[in-house]
DNA sequence: TCTAATTTTCACGAATTACTGAAATTGCCG
DNA sequence: CGGCAATTTCAGTAATTCGTGAAAATTAGA
């Protein structure tokens, strides 16, 4: 490997994380020196600095095209393919948030619908099909709640993370006046509004 | 493996989704069992259901304590040891969001921290760390706002995501009475706010 | 302390996944 | 249509991870 200090150290790191990640070492690698890169590698510049084999700089680059986390970029009079990485941090948890969700989530929601669809022939499967279905709920809103954010743009979104739990006053605030207006209810029929 | 269909079917589901979750085959089976079950089980009950090794069960639901997804129960005058999940999913959630962190972003935050630490020692290594700089921005707010909103009740939690987008809405009514009350501000400073 | 039930550890083979070099393919230029 | 540069594929091997059975450890009674 053939890097200054830092950018070998960013690089290594990114290496051991892959499998925690779902990603192997060298993806892992690749995708880190990309980050860092000031200008778009090309294969055998990888293959150099990371002292890998050509065709698995190849087979990895590949792998970050399918998760949209590497993109090519051509140079006139060149035919060789240079890669970078999104540049902009947001785009890539974006992206991020997207493939994971599609490769880990939808999987498992699709699996859960079909089988709650089942008649269940047993008290164990009953049993079991009520268990399926409040997982299959959460699942549900968490996805409701992702696809409705997704859609914010950065801006805003930057704004309601700073915001974090702040956010409970404000609901505090609607929830209040909302009973007040009706006349009081009991307070937990207020996670009901809106 | 002796189960009935849908159970066996969400349980081969969870095993084949392990590898994409970071944990492997027999650990999802286990853990997808215990959480369909209706009473706490025992290892051996777990190797005849799922037609496993002793020893096998024995390291996986040593894996799932540490993962604190799967809780041992006792029973008076049995020594053996019986586990279950815990049995409300929103609790589950929290838990995984937090292994999942502590496992997945907190050792990158920290690598990060120490590389921004050190000198760079060329325009490369200055380039490499303003860009770690920019993940690190962005990695620590996320935990903030992960720090805060984890520490909600369920109810307001499921509230937020109720919500949706549809906070922005809250916000851009904000935004408009307090530029009204400072005499309006260029709008994308907006985001300054609070 | 001994015994028997239960759990855990661990070395090994099985299965899976990652990486390589050689060969095949692509695509551009003359 | 060659010829050449670049990339991809793929079969084989290396490395890692998984699962097992046998043996060791633990623990509660007798």
């Amino acid at each position: 490997m053939n890097l200054p200090p830092l950018i070998q150290a960013f690089v290594l790191h990114f290496g051991e994380m892959g499998s925690r990640w779902g990603i192997n070492r060298t993806v892992g690698q690749i995708y880190a020196l990309l980050y860092v890169s000031p200008e778009p590698l090309c294969a055998d510049e990888i293959v150099e600095k990371l002292g890998i084999s050509r065709s698995n700089v190849s087979m990895s680059l590949r792998e970050l095209q399918a998760w949209n986390l590497a993109l090519p970029r051509h140079r006139p009079d060149d035919r060789r393919d240079f890669f970078t990485t999104p540049d902009d941090v947001w785009q890539i948890l974006r992206t991020l948030a997207e493939e994971r969700k599609k490769r880990e989530v939808d999987p498992t929601l699709s699996v859960l619908r079909e089988i709650l669809l089942e008649e269940p022939g047993s008290e164990a499967e009953r049993h079991a099909q009520a268990r399926m279905a409040q997982m299959h709920g959460l699942i549900e809103q968490l996805t409701t709640w992702y696809d409705d954010v997704k859609r914010l743009e950065t801006d805003r979104l930057a704004q309601l993370l700073r915001l974090g739990a702040r956010i409970t006053r404000i609901l505090e605030t609607k929830d209040a006046l909302l009973s007040l207006g009706r006349g009081r209810r009991k307070a937990s029929a207020a996670t009901e509004h809106e």
